[in-house]
DNA sequence: GTCTATATAACGATAGAC
DNA sequence: GTCTATCGTTATATAGAC
């Protein structure tokens, strides 16, 4: 791994992977280009082939690394044992404050998996990567003793995501369509990290309006 | 344009913009080969260029077609002259609906605005696109009359199209991730046509759980 | 208008000097 | 390990016959 540490700040394999995020990311697999990667870098092109032979070796190494970052975040959040709501607070707020961090991770991640969804099962499984059946435990058993209205927590479920994940990924649609400034855009979304969550408990909740606040 | 119909049920143009649209819709500018759109539409690779000069301005055909096909509808809709309530339904249930018959229309949509949000801009201006000043009306007046809860009618409106949108994006992470069959997707989203507007009015409902039903 | 053949450039990948 | 130079391939685009 590090074997020489000498001089450099950051080896140089690291450099590479650090270019390859911030290319691969922005501009996809296909969108990508090799000469790219090693401008930003700092390097040569050789030396991206030296340390990982291909650029779908390459690729993968940062697609891996992606798959790492969005999913056992939410596993975890999803598997703390507080209350519902306090679950959904949490998480609502973790998340967007995640994939704002990330703007480009999860069109990164969902556009990949779709042009290569082969790539995902495989890695979903090797990574042993489950959703965390807990939550949805959470929501049945919510369910069932009258907490919350009746849903299906799937559909629960993906509708948290949804509304999480898909200002950010439409972000430069929403700034185009609404003529907002990337301030005016910030604005909205740190009113999400809670308003969000506010708009899920209304939904569900048997109580009235901001019952549990 | 249609000069010499003498045998072809369709038009060669036709059939590239036909062929275009597959390919570019499912692989993005930067994924998709000519050679392959000239495969997929039967022809020479020639005739590509013979009919649109350049990859760019065939994408760019296609790019245009797909706008005029997202927003047009929305607009429509929208501007209902019908109760805030009725407008999210129908609304909610069209638009599920015509992303579900256009799968891979919202998601190229997003993704080459984020890669070139340049032409976005530019197309915008040019068709007067706007999006219906109608609807944010509708939502500030109820909110002012107390008929459903004061909220900023931006969020509402991105809640209410990322619930449509979002699942129909991120459709192989949902199936690769719950382990779903086309089936059960096809079952879970057709649901949805009618689900989420319940998730919606409930939500911003002054009422109990359903009253609008 | 439609084809085959080809020009031209870009890309991923490798060889070989240091 | 890192570089320059280059190979082999594939991509867009065009020329020219029919």
């Amino acid at each position: 791994m590090d074997s020489q540490i000498i001089n450099k700040e950051k080896g140089t394999e690291a450099k590479i992977l650090d270019a390859a995020r911030n290319i691969f990311h922005t501009k996809g697999l296909a969108g990508a280009r090799m000469q790219e990667i090693a401008d930003e870098a700092g390097i040569n092109k050789a030396m991206l082939h030296y340390y990982y032979r291909s650029k779908e070796q390459l690729f993968d190494a940062v697609f891996k690394e992606a798959i790492g970052r969005i999913f056992p975040i939410i596993v975890q959040i999803l598997s703390y044992e507080i209350p519902l709501f306090d679950k959904i607070r949490i998480f609502v707020k973790e998340y967007i404050r995640l994939m704002r961090e990330n703007p480009y991770l999860p069109g990164f991640v969902i556009n990949e998996i779709t042009q290569h969804p082969d790539k995902f099962a495989n890695l979903f499984a090797e990574k042993g990567i489950e959703f965390p059946k807990v939550f949805y435990d959470d929501i049945k058993n919510s369910a069932e003793k009258g907490e919350i209205i009746n849903i299906d927590p799937l559909m629960l479920i993906v509708n948290i995501i949804a509304l999480c994940i898909f200002p950010v990924v439409a972000k430069p649609v929403i700034k185009g369509i609404y003529r907002l400034t990337e301030e005016d855009y910030n604005d909205f979304m740190e009113k999400r990290e809670y308003e969000v969550a506010d708009f899920i408990i209304n939904s569900i909740s048997m109580n009235n309006k901001n019952g549990d606040k």
